[in-house]
DNA sequence: GGCACCGGGCTCTGCCATAGGT
DNA sequence: ACCTATGGCAGAGCCCGGTGCC
């Protein structure tokens, strides 16, 4: 193992130390409320703490109130903690507005999960980032070990660093599921490798993950109904689906079953108005995924606009990829492209699907060929 | 240069429900 | 009775540029 690794499983060697809270700053209930006809009385105190702090003590509270009547909670600790990786006051407040759990945390804790994340991470200002973004997904759970076996176990499927930096930092939620979630969501995928005819299950699961960063925060239920979903309504070869799923159709796995039903649908009304087949509809799919992942409002005005300007069903088809710019994008090109008189019959569609930069240079160099 | 193909970046968090622990 | 930890849900695409071939 490396020893990046080794680093990690000495860092919860100590475990049975770190588990003792060893706060240095905290909040105590007052004395003043009387137990007995107030049970479970607010940390008077503490609130005062998190109000100089800037926290939104109103969010916070309707968020997690059982937090505001712990007798001994950490927010000194904590917020020292971050502001010493860097994060501003703000982002401090903000992340306990937001999760409020936060100051129940140890320094200790806290110590050893920022430490199995800068094992990943270049610099403490990322984690940062990605803390201000979802404090959630970092404190949630406090379970550590549990962190660096899921860490372990992602390792073993063949992600590598570079891997598992991306996956952290797209969807660090992941890495708060308990391992043996992610493994069950592992284990689908392998699973409908193997009911596909494929012969590489891990390396099934490991294409899917890296296509679909999201893919372990989904449940597995979801996962297998759109599986089957596509399986039932597609009309493809086990091979041929397998290569989607593993393609560029692992993203629509992250559909709600019924949107995604809803979008098919939707789009095989849509071309089989426009004078498209049944088999149009299924290369479509094949050739571009993501079509799926349009609503039908928006896939509507999309394709509508495209007729409108001048291109044709066929040309859709045959380059399905115009749907992955906005409306208002491709609108304005069309636009502009009437404007210099381009022909669409002649010189094809493919000018829409270009970068902002590479329009604008190409549109550049038809103006000068004009000018001439 | 022109074009096709491809993969990556962004960001997808914040809320609710509930099992289980104390 | 209360709290924590964790599972799961809704929401609903767009844009960029590297690379290799001609």
């Amino acid at each position: 193992m490396t020893s990046a690794y080794k680093t990690l499983v000495q860092i919860l060697t100590v475990k049975s130390i770190a588990r003792r809270p060893l706060w240095r700053f905290y909040s105590t209930a007052s004395n003043d409320d009387d137990p007995k006809t107030n049970p479970n009385p607010e940390n008077t105190s503490l609130l005062e703490n998190l109000d100089l702090m800037g926290v939104d003590v109103r969010m916070a509270r309707k968020r997690q109130p059982g937090v505001f009547r712990r007798l001994f909670t950490n927010e000194e600790g904590v917020a020292e903690f971050l502001e010493g990786k860097g994060a501003s006051r703000r982002t401090v407040a903000s992340i306990i507005s937001r999760y409020p759990r936060a100051i129940t945390r140890s320094k200790d804790h806290l110590e050893q999960r920022w430490q199995l994340w800068r094992n990943i991470f270049q610099t403490d200002l990322e984690i940062v980032a990605i803390l201000d973004r979802s404090p959630e997904s970092f404190f949630r759970s406090s379970d550590n070990e549990n962190l660096l076996k899921n860490i372990t176990f992602l390792s073993s499927l063949g992600l590598g660093n570079q891997d598992i930096h991306r996956l952290l930092a797209a969807a660090p939620r992941a890495f708060s599921n308990s391992l043996e979630l992610n493994r069950q969501m592992v284990d689908l995928l392998e699973d409908v490798c193997q009911e596909l005819g494929g012969t590489d299950p891990q390396g099934f699961a490991k294409a899917i993950i890296l296509r679909n960063l999201y893919i372990l925060i989904r449940s597995t239920k979801r996962v297998r109904s759109n599986v089957d979903f596509l399986r039932s309504s597609m009309n493809l070869s086990d091979a041929d689906l397998l290569d989607l799923l593993q393609g560029s159709g692992a993203k629509i796995l992250d559909l709600s079953t019924e949107y995604l039903k809803k979008n098919m649908s939707s789009l095989r009304g849509k071309l089989l108005v426009m004078g498209c087949s049944e088999e149009d509809v299924r290369k479509m799919i094949v050739a571009y995924p993501m079509v799926l992942y349009i609503g039908a409002a928006t896939l509507g005005t999309k394709l509508d606009c495209l007729l409108k300007g001048g291109i044709t069903a066929k040309q859709i088809l045959e380059k399905p990829k115009v749907l992955d710019y906005s409306t208002e994008n491709v609108t304005a090109r069309l636009k502009e492209l009437e404007g210099i008189g381009y022909d669409f019959q002649s010189k094809g569609i493919g000018i829409l699907n270009l970068s902002q930069k590479r329009f604008e240079a190409k549109k550049d160099r038809l103006l000068t060929v004009q000018n001439k």
